[in-house]
DNA sequence: TATTGTTATACTCTATAACTATA
DNA sequence: TATAGTTATAGAGTATAACAATA
């Protein structure tokens, strides 16, 4: 099984390290977003509401469920970041970001391509080699493994 | 802020993907280890005992507490799969895997080499390619920042 | 006194189920 | 009847604090 035993530890290495880069880069981003006193499920919510969006697309794009995202935008409302604005089905209520809500985001924009470990560690050319590699092995089904 | 914009914009969109392709390889590991009926953080502890290793050293490795070691050591024990054997120094203890306990880390080795998505998805030239960007972006402080 | 492992407990995160209002 | 959001609650996962034994 020598062969086999070659073959994992190659995995082993590889995903180790994406794993580890991977959390690198959430907990990069957890740091920044402290710096604005906000947890990271805020921050990811405030960052996905570019558009003012009905909850439950929230709860879909962050894969989890409604009971949380009421959660989420109590806490994010509570901050004066988003209102809950009803949509024309008036059981739909859009989340939509107060002027501190664009505030936060741009600020959490701005912070993540300063420091972005992807963005000072890497040469514009091994970004531009990394890409392709990331696009290969994304799954092609958009399984989203991440989220809540 | 144009160029800023678009710096975040890429940032966002690599470090998207190596989170979601992060979250495939432990999603992945996950389904493996399921198929053995263990859940992940008894089959990350199981992988981590190719030597007897005091309980202290684990919760250092796994970067938990202590008390949460002893959670997973008296689980791993219930299955036979580890005992608890004791050091020179009798404070110490060391997890020592049984024979079910190495036959269950090879059956997980095994089941990593033959379906990571790394070895499925990618040629050996493109491994060969990912392997250096990623010792790039590995932070050379050793920052765990997975585990617990 | 400091350290290892254990116990009991509490906290955080997130989901499930039941409910209301609207379609 | 089905769907959006809310509420109350429960469970998993993990840490904290106090403790016993040993160094």
């Amino acid at each position: 099984m020598r062969h086999s035993e070659q073959r994992y530890d190659e995995a082993r290495r590889l995903s180790g390290m994406l794993i580890d880069i991977a959390g690198q880069t959430k907990a990069d981003f957890a740091e920044i977003v402290a710096e604005l006193d906000l947890p990271v499920h805020l921050a990811r919510a405030v960052l996905m509401l570019d558009e003012p969006a009905p909850m439950r697309d929230l709860a879909d794009r962050l894969a989890c469920d409604r009971s949380y995202v009421t959660n989420l935008a109590d806490r994010l409302e509570e901050r004066g970041l988003v209102e809950r604005v009803s949509g024309t089905d008036r059981r739909v209520k859009l989340l939509s970001l107060t002027d501190a809500g664009i505030a936060t985001r741009d600020a959490i924009s701005h912070a993540v391509a300063a420091r972005s470990m992807l963005l000072t560690r890497l040469t514009d050319a091994q970004r531009a080699a990394l890409a392709p590699l990331l696009e290969a092995l994304t799954d092609a089904d958009g399984r989203r493994s991440d989220g809540c």
